[in-house]
DNA sequence: TCCTATATGTACCGATCTGTACATATATAA
DNA sequence: TTATATATGTACAGATCGGTACATATAGGA
């Protein structure tokens, strides 16, 4: 039972389950890709549900760290790294094998409010807006709450745009939009 | 095999999967819930992604109807509409029962570009995106295009936020957004 | 009344779901 | 070597999945 052992059984899980699905995902197809025995992998993992917990756990942690990262690579200012976030979108979503938000797709199937896998997939989104809230304050803007929230807005809807419009220009459209917000909130 | 009785199906259908979630929910939960047999089910169905089909062609069908009928109701001018279609949606997700967009979620379960029912999905954003152009173009914007993307972006946010924050706020936020950039966009 | 066509109810199919029992292999310690 | 603890592979349990076979009920026309 090493402990590296079950990052890299939840690393593979992640990867499965952010392209198929977390209900087409059987513990069987996990089992075959991880090439662990079903037995090794109930002893890491009591259920599957608890599978799933670990791999939005690692999900958040890594992708919050990338976004923020990248942010901070290309852009010195608050207000610059408010909306460099859209070039670190834009970036995202041409890779290869893009798939939207796993949160969004995890409230999306785990609909129950209180079911712990959309509890957990809310804290993510929560914890993102509470930083761009940060960000929004520190550049020194009126309103550093609203700003954020419509920053996010347009994070969200850029995001799902992208999946289902199949393009990368509403990350355009939406940078552009969060420069004029800015500048507006900037007085 | 009448066709009101196929309808009442559908309707009925399209209520569990907008609960439940599509592979969450089987079609001996469906039987049980319509109170049909299972054979007159595939009778009118051939399979189950033909329901899911027949739900969504439905939702989208009653979904526009509501919104764009909801939003002339309330609003006069074409750059009215854009703007009170964010009062539709706070309606909206004030609502019992309000689970998020069928259309995300379909497209988040189904997440293959050419399956059948992404692409449905697809086409109901694309729809309303297309409507929201005309509208745009109609209150005489420069970029009628970019403002309508702008403006559906926020849309989405605000819906994918309204269900992961718990709260209608970001449809506030995303009105005030949207007057902004309207106001900025003509001229 | 009888024949035929359609609608229905039920039981079931093979596959797959999550999760477990159990026997075996392997490693460590005495 | 032998005893013990842990990791593994496999087979399977019980439920549920989408979908079907088939027998029965019901309707309308001759």
């Amino acid at each position: 039972m090493r402990p590296n052992k079950r990052d890299e059984l939840v690393r593979k899980a992640l990867q499965v389950f952010y392209r198929d699905g977390f209900h087409a995902t059987g513990m069987d197809k996990l089992v075959v890709e991880t090439g662990v025995s079903k037995t090794s992998m109930y002893k890491h993992f009591r259920t599957k549900e608890d599978l799933i917990l670990a791999a939005l756990r690692l999900r958040d942690e890594s992708f919050r760290n990338w976004l923020l990262r990248r942010i901070e690579e290309v852009a010195d200012t608050p207000a610059e790294q408010l909306i460099a976030s859209f070039d670190a979108l834009r970036e995202w979503f041409e890779e290869d094998g893009f798939r939207g938000c796993m949160f969004i797709k995890a409230g999306a199937e785990y609909q129950d409010a209180d079911h712990p896998i959309h509890v957990q997939a809310a804290e993510h989104k929560r914890l993102l807006l509470e930083h761009f809230t940060r960000l929004a304050r520190d550049a020194g803007v009126d309103d550093p709450a609203k700003l954020a929230s419509q920053i996010v807005l347009l994070q969200e809807g850029a995001i799902v745009s992208a999946v289902l419009l199949k393009n990368t220009s509403p990350a355009k459209d939406a940078k552009e939009a969060a420069q004029q917000l800015l500048k507006i909130a900037q007085g």
